[in-house]
Formats: structure tokens, sequence, C-alpha cells
DNA sequence: GCTTTAAGTCAAATTGTTTGACCAATCTAA
DNA sequence: TTAGATTGGTCAAACAATTTGACTTAAAGC
């Protein structure tokens, strides 16, 4: 089996995975902690906004977290009016998450410094390598449990 | 500026980045946790892995946090006869942290995992990707503080 | 009616991390 | 050769996060 990652190097393709994932968190992270907020808040307001709607349960699914470590930081979201839920039609049961106004604003800020990172990396590898580095996350991501 | 992301693809592709870490630091973790210890220890052995005789000060770089997070999961590898500290010749005031034989056996076994589920994704994802995966990482981690 | 599911909560225990203050040994440069 | 900087280590208090497990309510589904 021949690999373009030639063995002595898959140890520095993983360093270099762990360091852009640092990189990725790291604008966020500065601008949460001025809020007083941290990732996980960050985490939920992605999901939100990526799946208008979602409920509790496949919000737990999309994070691999349990309720437990996600009540506190909902409820600080919902009291800061950064998120609201609404009763799903269907099923009285399960709530719908949805981003506020403002809601959107900070996921949007937050979502523009990641973007902007992400963007200059792929100007700088090329299309090509952006396609590629899409593939081979959405291969991995399979392998999580999430939906 | 035409790029093979369309804009509202960008956010699927930061979540496939984001499940693709969580599967990435499954297994490990779970083999980890059978011995009582965590993602951090991990950390600690495959930097020093990747760098035999890396100093502390220069781990502490390349794991972006303080040496009191540390301090307490470096000194239970060395007392767990995972890791070793020698002296540099050059300056007496720095250690040369390598892996012991045992450690070297744990860090391989984790690195093992890793390596499965990385060429798993590479070889559906082909060569091409892969190349690109790994340049635009490489790309994110210049962003990043690490050496 | 009985069971299951979604959501929420409580409490205790554990763990992790930060902050800030120290100290000792060693090196470097004035 | 002394003053200052650097490396490594430690302590303690405060804080934050997460886990485990038990328990509740409301609503489905059968």
């Amino acid at each position: 089996m021949q690999s373009p990652l030639p063995n002595t190097l898959l140890r520095d393709a993983m360093k270099a995975f762990f360091h852009a994932y640092l990189a990725f968190t790291d604008k966020p992270d500065e601008m949460l902690a001025k809020r007083g907020l941290a990732r996980v808040h960050h985490r939920i307001l992605f999901f939100v906004a990526l799946y208008p709607g979602l409920s509790v349960k496949d919000l737990l699914g999309c994070l691999d977290v349990t309720k437990q470590a996600i009540n506190i930081p909902l409820r600080q979201l919902m009291e800061m009016d950064l998120i609201v839920a609404g009763t799903a039609a269907h099923d009285k049961r399960v709530k719908e998450l949805r981003l506020t106004e403002e809601g959107r604003k900070l996921e949007e800020a937050l979502h523009r410094e990641q973007a902007k990172l992400l963007m200059q990396a792929f100007a700088e590898a090329g299309e090509d390598a952006t396609r590629g580095w899409l593939a081979v996350n959405q291969a991995m991501a399979k392998h999580a449990i999430a939906p």
C-alpha cells in the first residue's frame, strides 16, 4: 500500500492536526472569555446555527456530551437571550432550539474569526487541497457518534 | 475569489473538522481512562516521542499550557516510569525528556489507534486528498503559537 | 394503564485549570 | 563577580467543568 505520507511523517501530520485545531479555537475562546463564556457555549451556538430547531437530544448527540454537561451552559445562553426554545408541533416534549437575533450576531462574530483562519489556510494550500481537507475530515467524522 | 467551498457549506466543513477531531481522540481517551490517565498524558507522550530530549519549556510551548497545568500529569508519567528526565549537557538547568521502554510501548499503542483511523480516512479520500489535508492543517498550524 | 422518551434538576465527588506567589539552580552579561 | 534572567519546580486557593446517579415532570406510544 503506497501512501503519500511516509511512516516517519505520520506524527508530523498528527502534530499539524493538533495545532490546526488549537489555532481554530484560539480566537473564539478569547472572545468568549470576555463575556464569561467558554467553548461549550460556542459549540452550542454553532450547532443551533447550523440546525435551526435542533432538539436538546440531538444537540447532545452533536456534541457527544451528557445532558448534565450541557445543563448549565444552555440555561445561561437562554437566560442571556442568545437562544430560545420553542416546542415542536409533532411532539410537545421536544424543544426546538433557535438563535435569537442577538445570538445570531454573537455566533456570526465567532464564525467570522474561524472562517478567516480557514480561508487563509485554504488560499495558501490551494483549491485541490481544500477539497482534500474536507474529504478526509468527512471520512474521519463518520467514525464519530454524531448525526 | 472563487472557492471550492460555497459559503453555505463552510459550516459543514467546520462541523466535519470538529467531528474528525472527536473521532481522533476517542479511542486513545478510552484506552488512557483504563489506566487512570487522560488526554494531557497522551499529549505529553506524543510530543516526547516526536521530539526525544524535549525540554519542559518546549513541551509547554507545544501544548500551549502553563507549567502548573502540566506539573501533576508529567510527574505521574515519571513516577509510572513512562518518561525519564535527563540533564542537558549544554545547560544543566534544562531537562531532556525521553520515553522509557514502557512509555514507548504505551505511546505506540495509542499512536497505532490514531494511525488506523487516519489511514482509513486517507484510503477513502485518496492520495491527493491526503496531501491536501496535510497542507491545509500545516497552513492553519502556523497560526498556533507552537514550535 | 404501562412503558418509554425528552427534558430538566439536584447533589456529591472528582478533576482540571488558573492565579499568584514563591524557591533553587544555573546561566549570561555587564 | 555580581546582578539579572532563565529553567524547572512547588504550594495553595479559587474557580470551573464534568461525571455519576438518582429522581421528576410531561408527553408519547402501545
